[in-house]
DNA sequence: TTGAAAGCGCTAACAC
DNA sequence: GTGTTAGCGCTTTCAA
């Protein structure tokens, strides 16, 4: 960690090189016009200098950062990390960079990261999911710049919207149960509105089984979010306990859906004879868990990866928006609602 | 999304409060000399306008971005997502900002990353490991910033280093192990010199085999980092097949542990009383889990917690560096292993 | 293909 | 407590 006397600019690279600075700037850039032998003399120079460019300072002049904002609720979650991988493997190598934060579920701090970040001013914005604070939702529609809810379907977009029905998630999986030949469902998680994705799986699910006639009260809070494994425990000892008699129970996640499961291990509940357990998300522990559970894919790398589409298409041409298609959520049947094999 | 003919300014909010735009400016910060009233006037001016503080602006001037560069080798990972939350969290509040990126374990992706990096101009830099491309250490070395290498214990740090010996944690799961009673002991993962913490976990094992006069060649690669719970099954296979009467296991960390666990059960093998199986990272899935996992926890939110004490303490006062203390892994005795109660 | 001039929006440093 | 001046390091724009 030396400090030297002064970090060189491009100033200096272009005396240096005995060039003007614009030259040295034209050089940096791909496309830029600049004679071959000058620009290998000036990469020269500059490497030799140490010199290291600015790109805040471009940015001021060009007013083009580069910088994407990202905020996710959780940082420590499977289905949100992939979705940013994918939306970062497919900004790579166009000069875009993540600004990432999370909001810890929670709509004031979202609106406090999103005032953040637009100090920054990115040249877009992605948000997980469609509900926002008033003063957030003002401060995105006046940003100037395109915005990008994932992981929903807000009824009021917005702007740009990547992402699926987590209602109809929680109808397939009542539907699955029914064809399976349960009929006393019950649901562990989304109390809150904190995560209003996780409500809305809830609500799927409750819908369902008022459509089919069904018991909908079977429904147990699993506390503030992140709903994990130990919360996944603790609930289904509730579910238990209030209705002994469930036949089926669907997760807010595969991580509380895990915790369910290990817990009817340790209660000795056989599963999915006496009782079946579904979760949500596709994470990796549920394909490995014994017996493995039963989940819903929602292609959360698939989500990142079109959402970098939609931002590289506003940026190349301001034109129509144009909302894509909604993805469409997978069932994926697995031991612990009595699918075979692994 | 209206784009206004143009977003105001500092000047234009100075104007349409009356004052100069040095006032305004010192209106935004914390501590400067305003008047109350001024103050309030301009803040109230400065939100009628749709005024945005620009960031970027205030950074080429002051030359303090606010600005603080982390690179991690996988965003899907718990233990490193402590360590950022941990970082994260004790940064709230002083106007630092993270800018988060991964490496995929590779130091030339690091390299890359750092260079990009430091165009941000952060006001200082933390990265994952300690083993770094010969040009990422000169970038690093003579970036004038505050650098610490964390999660690992360099023979020859950059600069700040605040870690664990990942080394040590192998060495005490053998000890562990043959305080156990048991003698054919293995080890899983840590293969590559991608992931050189890994290597470390494994080399210390190896040693700690060597030291109590053990067979040490027990070793199963379990592929490219990420090295996660599919990877564990497979490599419980491989090593089962190849030594079927390893009494022990230790895997690079909880979640291939879990496969391996997982893959136990399969495989009708009994845990712990034919094999028993360690991991590391005390990952949540490792307490959950039927039978719970032995494991070894780092404090990854510590290291975030004291790497964001380190980086106040530079910037605040660029004193002597001070090498914090190394943290002290802690094994967590689970029934894996022996162990009793849940 | 290259250069000169004029700023991007803000703040340091100094006045008053 | 407030204002003035002069940049921060780069790029835009226009000219050569």
């Amino acid at each position: 960690m030396t400090r030297p006397a002064k970090p060189p600019t491009m100033a200096d690279v272009a005396k240096a090189a005995g060039v003007s600075p614009m030259t040295v700037s034209r050089a940096f850039k791909r496309d830029a016009s600049v004679s071959e032998p000058t620009r290998r003399t000036i990469l020269e120079t500059a490497e030799r200098l140490g010199y290291i460019f600015d790109s805040m300072a471009a940015g001021l002049s060009s007013r083009r950062t580069g910088f994407v904002a990202v905020t996710i609720p959780s940082i420590n979650n499977a289905n949100f990390a992939d979705t940013v991988r994918g939306l970062v493997e497919n900004l790579r190598g166009t000069g875009l960079q993540i600004l990432l934060g999370y909001t810890d579920y929670d709509m004031h701090e979202e609106e406090r990261l999103v005032e953040q970040f637009l100090t920054r001013r990115p040249e877009a914005m992605v948000l997980t999911g469609g509900k926002h604070t008033p003063r957030c939702r003002h401060l995105l529609e006046k940003a100037g710049i395109p915005i990008i809810e994932t992981w929903d379907l807000p009824a009021d977009p917005i702007d740009q919207v990547v992402g699926f029905s987590n209602a109809d998630a929680g109808r397939m999986m009542v539907r699955h149960f029914v064809e399976r030949g349960c009929s006393r469902l019950g649901f562990i998680g989304g109390d809150t509105t904190r995560d209003t994705r996780g409500l809305d799986r809830r609500r799927g699910f409750v819908d369902g089984l008022n459509e089919a006639g069904l018991d909908a009260t079977r429904l147990v809070a699993a506390g503030l979010p992140p709903v994990s494994m130990r919360e996944g425990a603790q609930a289904l000892r509730d579910l238990i306990e209030r209705w002994p008699d469930t036949e089926a129970v669907m997760c807010v996640s595969d991580l509380s859906a895990f915790g369910a499961l290990t817990e009817c291990l340790r209660m000795g509940i056989a599963v999915p004879d006496r009782l079946a357990v579904a979760g949500f998300g596709a994470y990796e522990v549920s394909e490995l868990s014994v017996p493995s559970i039963t989940t819903i894919d929602v292609h959360a790398e698939r989500i990142g990866a079109e959402t970098a589409a939609c931002i590289l298409g506003r940026l190349d041409d301001a034109a129509a928006p144009g909302i894509p298609e909604p993805l469409v959520p997978r069932l994926l049947l697995r031991q612990s609602t009595g699918g075979v094999g692994n």
